[in-house]
DNA sequence: CCAAAAGTGTTGGTTGTACACCCATGT
DNA sequence: ACATGGGTGTACAACCAACACTTTTGG
């Protein structure tokens, strides 16, 4: 891992170490990451996953002095390096995954958008590097914003070295995120909304094989509405998306039949497939 | 008009000028560029109307050398501008348009994107300060994309004293423009395909007062497909959307009923009225 | 009168919606 | 047996698509 592929996320890291002979390490840091990197932008990657009959989202944390602020996932963009290898690379970083579908959806980029506000409290900085920081993320910055979906039950969200800690953020945890992430995130399920009706969204945040109970959960908390169960089943199943796999024994009534996406039907994340939802 | 609303095409003006003095000027109003705006960052625009049944594209042309290149109205974002600000000044300085609707729709940003290989077949550079304006435009460039639909009638395209020239291009013409400015206007047209059905688009496009016919053929030709006469009349009126304001005499045979849109139900550009085209 | 283009009517198949009903399991 | 939740059937309304038909203009 090279300077190159720094990220905000790494600045918490680097938070946590001593003055002293770091206070330069920082200094050749934030250098490096002005001349080899664009300058002011980012790219934020809305992780979004679907657990326990709810959505969920990827948030990483990071210390500045005595604060503590909670984020989208996101890093900076190499100078030799493609806005999408800069998405790869974050959810990569953040999930363990390679190769993801994703979609740009939005662009964050007022005049005043900074950490800035957001640290106004924050007088008990402890040293001279956090005021490196603090100077380094009060720039005004704009974020490109991705949409990512991913099946929760293959992701290890282990925090890497670089962040204080990655965690899974149900949806009314969202006030927690700091600056104008709540928007963004705000920003990312209307987005899904609007889309779901006209795409497979469904196949990237569920496991191979799952139960149209399941689905039709999922459905109904992306739209935030009640659906009817019989009329939804035939729905689906009129695609000619699905194929059954099985039987689902592990509930504590009649069991669910289990289906997967037919293969090659569900290799874009926003085609144009018209569930009709 | 500052150096601070500077944007991509007043490099053409500039251009026009001898060197001598000017080259300081231009190493000036670079270095100003470079202090006031993000670097590496700009907005282009696709400024879209309807005209003569055939939909049409605002393009921007500008002479570096011997060179001429065609592309998107563009610009960068001033330090201390909202990006939708940085949006609405361009827009009004290509059409005299103000407080115009318009949406995001895609980033342009591959590493090796840059004007520099559209450029290479010119080496007859004339003076130094085309080799500056060279320089600066082979930058690796993050293009944030914008959307705007436009009433062609109520459209003055005087080319200003920024630009060389500015014209309407209809969409045939598309192979003309620079660099990846093609995809870009490809991919606003397949971005308004998709919001087409759910959205009151077609009131941005037409003039106040229209026949169904005309925007029979204006959702025919964003669809790229023609569609039942006799069933898309009753479609739309059933919205309630329209309402009847008079008759068009203008043609050659039966007239058609004029219809406006209702005061109101218009004043977004992407809702979700759900048109179900 | 005829051609051209706008507007109206009709019909049949498809889809959406609401709800009643049946079925398979755990307790 | 009963509660729970999954799966099926049915009936009506709304909608879509195709196409025949009527109306109003200009030539």
């Amino acid at each position: 891992m090279s300077h190159f592929d720094s990220n905000i996320c790494y600045i918490s890291d680097i938070d946590h170490v001593a003055t002293g002979k770091m206070l330069e390490n920082i200094r050749d840091y934030l250098g490096t990451l002005e001349k080899e990197t664009i300058a002011q932008l980012s790219v934020n990657c809305v992780i979004l996953a679907y657990h326990e009959r709810k959505l969920r989202v990827v948030a990483n944390e990071f210390s500045i002095g005595k604060g503590k602020l909670v984020v989208i996932p996101g890093g900076y963009v190499g100078q030799k390096e493609d806005l999408e290898d800069a998405v790869q690379r974050i959810v990569r970083e953040c999930t363990g995954l390679e190769n993801i579908l994703f979609r740009q959806f939005a662009v964050f980029g007022k005049a005043s958008r900074s950490f800035a506000g957001e640290l106004e409290g924050i007088t008990d900085l402890e040293s001279d590097s956090d005021q490196l920081l603090l100077n380094w993320i009060s720039e005004r910055f704009i974020s490109l914003c991705y949409l990512a979906l991913v099946d929760y039950s293959t992701i290890d969200l282990q925090p890497t070295g670089f962040y204080d800690s990655a965690r899974w953020l149900s949806l009314d945890q969202a006030h927690e995120l700091a600056m104008d992430h709540g928007d963004i995130l705000h920003s990312a399920l209307e987005f899904l909304k609007k889309e779901l009706p006209h795409t497979p969204v469904a196949s990237n945040l569920l496991p191979d094989r799952f139960t149209l109970p399941d689905l039709l959960s999922l459905v109904e908390s992306i739209l935030g509405r009640t659906m009817d169960r019989p009329n939804f089943r035939r729905k689906i199943l009129r695609t000619g998306l699905l194929e059954k796999v099985g039987i689902d024994n592990s509930g504590k009534s009649r069991p669910a039949d289990l289906y997967r996406f037919k293969h090659g039907k569900h290799t874009t994340l926003m085609d144009d497939l018209k569930y009709g939802f």
